[in-house]
DNA sequence: ACCTGAACACCGTTCAAGT
DNA sequence: ACCTGAACACCGTTCAAGT
């Protein structure tokens, strides 16, 4: 009894994973990935860098920490709707919109697909198939494709916004790709020089549901 | 003409950019991506650190060109059929097997989606959409999805490497990963806790293969 | 023009020492 | 039990100095 009143009678802004990990969230998002050293973090919170290894294992545990605190409160938000194909879009237009908001995360989701936030998604995914009919042998490859996709996206707004550092948009840095994919050879390149107009001007969300659209009705073809 | 003679006279292994990457390759081939560094490679090449950067701008251009002179030959061998569908399935099993045999090019095509070796594998599968009578307008996003998909294993792939280090094979983690899921609790995670079982014993290829023809079937249905 | 290798500016992580 | 902060073992990159 005396050990736990002692406990709770520590000063109230103690170090806590909570804390820490709320700290390391408001670094990620104002500064982007490369500003999340353990320094800086120590610096946030008022400690030496050490005693952040008291509450967390390492870097990678934080992040994978830092990016299920955010998938998990998105997921539980996710429309549910009685159409499973709705659901399944709403759950995937939910980790865009995490992703388009946090490009960390898109980073942390491509580069750990077995951290705990990455199975929220895959149960968003794989929930709903049983009732748009997909046999139980091909919910599976259903799924991980759904989130192959959606990782593949994850990945390039993360390289987006590595890029961009703080100067350009995410737009300005896709006109500068698109000038340059029109400067190819059309001889070596036909295509890439033929659909560079497209990727200027296009929505970003639009083609991302636009992607997910087309799996889902590879999908109902399984059924 | 003097100064031409001149540097074709120099030693046979005098250092160039063809040499830095091919040296580059072999100690991600063997080591991963952990051992590749300036120390390491200038090592190998009995050189300094400095030396490399008189040809190679930083590690990104080397990592770029190492993945481009693996892609650009691989998808040179790629089959080419007359139907389309063919093309396009073979273009995505030709860069399964480059990721699967070095997955540090799976770690580099999903970090920089910008690089030229990118550039080849989107041209190998918008190429054929047109014959595939995918209207122009939706071919953007066909090939984009594709990649997405392709971006996404990729990802999951060098993230399997980096996890195995060198005593663990691909199966065994991906057995370890599946008792994890079986552990979950059923109620909060009732899909992955169901197809726990296929992530152990699934195939691969196959799965990758099933997922391109999701997203080739619903490009079909584009048509 | 090309190469050398020490030095610089950073990292993540550890650990003896404190409270 | 929890925190401090110097120290360690690495990195990528630079640059004065050589040939």
């Amino acid at each position: 009894m005396t050990t736990t009143t002692q406990r709770s009678e520590r000063r109230a802004d103690a170090l806590s994973k909570e804390r820490i990990v709320a700290a390391a969230i408001q670094i990620l998002d104002s500064g982007g990935e490369k500003a999340l050293t353990f320094r800086a973090l120590a610096a946030r919170l008022a400690t030496g860098a050490g005693a952040i290894y008291w509450h967390v294992a390492d870097k990678n545990e934080l992040l994978a920490a830092a990016t299920d605190d955010i998938i998990a409160r998105a997921m539980a938000e996710a429309a549910d709707s009685e159409q499973p194909r709705e659901t399944i879009r709403a759950a995937a237009l939910t980790v865009f919109d995490v992703i388009d908001a946090h490009p960390w995360v898109g980073a942390q989701l491509a580069e750990e697909p077995w951290q705990p936030a990455v199975l929220r998604i895959l149960e968003g995914f794989g929930g709903p198939l049983t009732a748009l009919g997909v046999p139980e042998k091909a919910q599976f490859d259903c799924a991980t494709a759904l989130l192959n996709y959606v990782s593949g996206l994850a990945a390039q707004y993360a390289a987006a916004a590595r890029l961009q550092g703080r100067e350009t948009s995410r737009t300005a840095l896709l006109a500068n790709v698109a000038a340059r994919w029109t400067a190819l050879d059309p001889a070596e390149y036909p295509f890439v020089h033929r659909v560079a107009a497209r990727l200027a001007d296009h929505d970003d969300r639009e083609q991302f549901l636009a992607g997910i659209d087309l799996i889902l009705t590879g999908i109902e073809a399984v059924r």
